[in-house]
DNA sequence: TTTGGTATCCGAAACGTTACGGATCATCCA
DNA sequence: TGGATGATCCGTAACGTTTCGGATACCAAA
């Protein structure tokens, strides 16, 4: 509860001098310096964020807003994301929150109300859109945010993100070179941007190795095990364009899958060979999988400390290229990949 | 972005006098209040939270805190729990925030720092231990909170709870109004005070009854559906106890324990009854277990609105008297409850 | 006419911080 | 020795709001 003042008086120095002390500026001398910050710990100091925030317009504190009907949120995602992202933001000097929004609201008035009631400085915006209405209103209000994933190929806008077109091609690329030419590709939600991207590398290592895409191979739907299996199922459905190669858009989806051909006693990966991306999901370790996943590896646990650092930069005002980045992906070959069965090879030659 | 100044000059007003007419004070004209108002609406006036905090020392931010580590997190009951506070709150003109403590923190200093900084006016606490550090921790620093159950029988700070006494007993005179005589009791953690409170029910009813308890036929461990697979499997491990009715602290433990029972074709009512209490999880809804399930049903979701509303109050100042409230537990009767055996009755007569 | 009361309004101060412009003093070079 | 330079400091204003005490005007009662 101590102020400013009552540091001045005891040093008999100005306010002035006490604040420029403890906010690192420049024209006040080392000696000055050194008793203002022990004294503003000897009386236990916090600055009033409050009154920093009315005098300098910012507030400290960053959000993330979340719809209350959680898709992402399987199990302890959640937790995952908003003590991750806490805990960085804190390490930085700044209050993260938290917002859940009534599954009745508009997702825009409620960043706008939040804005408008002006006590947050910046958002992080998780899981966008093709064409995001959150990204187009933020833009449009000048409000600082970064986005976890692009929207679109070249943005002019922060954000932290791996290169999804890379892994798509990578994926597609493993089954490739073994041989597979029918590859089945169990992606995400359809309006996801990093589902187009990734599509676009599939398409793009397809096309490269002279294979025809179907599209009756790129399934898409909510990244869930209750997905893997029902795609699984229905690939086997149509057993003369049943695929050698299947990718899986996370480790869930795998999940489904290895359990619809572990149960049909289909041996990977003598018969169908399967390879994912894995964002190390709680719960979910592909390591142990039946068998051991070979994976594109970007653990999501590594998003939150670039995340905080590039909302911080963006809020202090730093130019755009300081506020964009990408994330490692790194590839773990384990023992879910083979040829595909010789008869395959011999019709498709 | 409109401030207090720009309306009182369009109105040739004093900024006081146009303060006073947003906030209901007396003395102003009806006719001067409704031209503040309208003009305030046509200038999309906001007040500015930070500067009425400011002058009132207070921020209107109330929190949660939850140790990074979830126990009671299960599914989808973090995203119910954080969001019907959050719309409740808000509601009442206040913001809610979320605050993530990281697992390694010791939890009192994570109080410590969001009570110093200075931005959160109260807490909500859940999950009260018996004897809680964090309860005395506030109380010690004499800021508003309300907890969300009791940690001692007749508290003198806010608190929202359900009778668990009462849980306890009816829980157990259901079962034994039906004859039962060898009752026994999945409860929760044994560290939590409404375990404490409803095994003090259940003992009651039982002494009541004229039965004698058993240490053996009373567990505790998280309330988990694991909880309820191996408590279930105890208790049939030990054949000349078998108990006739099983009480279970929620509907996850009634889960497992019908889980067993089902596998092991032993009939439910016929043989074991089972009763439950049930707070309606997510994804757990007794009224389709088989058999249905006879219960205690007080919803979790009936809580956020009076805890909102109680540390709103407490904030406010209000006397004690008007911070305490119970929630309704009403009894819910299905099918998963009937005579013991005959077998049974004769042993015991 | 005076007194008192009531309804309505206003100015100034305060909350704790930072920013701006200027002040003081010693030092140094011409 | 005069003037400029740099280091260190300070007073004041500002952010937007609420509160406090007092002001004004009007009307009823004495």
């Amino acid at each position: 509860m101590a102020t400013l003042r009552d540091i001045s008086r005891q040093l008999n120095l100005s306010v002035t001098q006490v604040s420029r002390a403890l906010n690192g500026h420049s024209d006040v001398s080392a000696d000055t310096r050194q008793r203002v910050v022990e004294m503003a710990k000897h009386l236990k100091y916090q600055p009033n964020l409050t009154a920093r925030k009315l005098v300098m317009g910012k507030s400290g504190i960053v959000g993330l807003v979340l719809p209350r009907v959680p898709t992402i949120l399987q199990d302890g995602l959640f937790v995952q994301i908003a003590g991750g992202l806490s805990s960085h933001f804190s390490r930085k000097g700044k209050q993260f929150v938290l917002h859940i929004a009534d599954e009745t609201d508009d997702i825009i008035d409620v960043y706008r109300r939040l804005i408008d009631s002006g006590s947050l400085d910046g958002f992080v915006v998780l899981e966008p859109l093709i064409g995001d209405a959150r990204v187009a209103y933020l833009r449009e209000r000048k409000i600082p945010f970064v986005l976890h994933g692009r929207h679109q190929a070249n943005p002019d806008y922060p954000f932290f993100d791996i290169d999804n077109e890379a892994v798509g091609y990578r994926l597609t690329r493993i089954l490739l070179d073994q041989g597979h030419r029918r590859i089945a590709f169990l992606n995400g939600h359809a309006g996801r941007a990093y589902v187009q991207q990734r599509q676009i590398g599939y398409l793009r290592a397809l096309t490269e190795a002279g294979v025809h895409p179907e599209d009756s191979l790129h399934l898409c739907d909510d990244m869930t095990e209750a997905f893997g299996l029902m795609g699984m199922v229905r690939l086997l459905n149509d057993p003369s364009h049943m695929p050698t190669g299947i990718m899986c858009g996370n480790a869930l989806i795998a999940k489904g899958v290895l359990h619809v051909l572990n149960t049909l006693n289909i041996p990977v990966p003598g018969q169908v060979s399967v390879v994912a991306h894995d964002d190390e999901l709680p719960d979910t370790r592909t390591a142990f999988f039946n068998p051991p996943l070979t994976v594109t590896y970007a653990p999501l646990e590594n998003s939150w400390q670039p995340l905080a650092e590039i909302l911080t930069n963006a809020v202090d005002g730093l130019p755009i290229a300081a506020l964009q980045r990408f994330g490692d992906v790194t590839l773990i070959a384990r023992e879910s990949v083979g040829p595909p069965p010789p008869s395959d090879i011999v019709t498709k030659t």
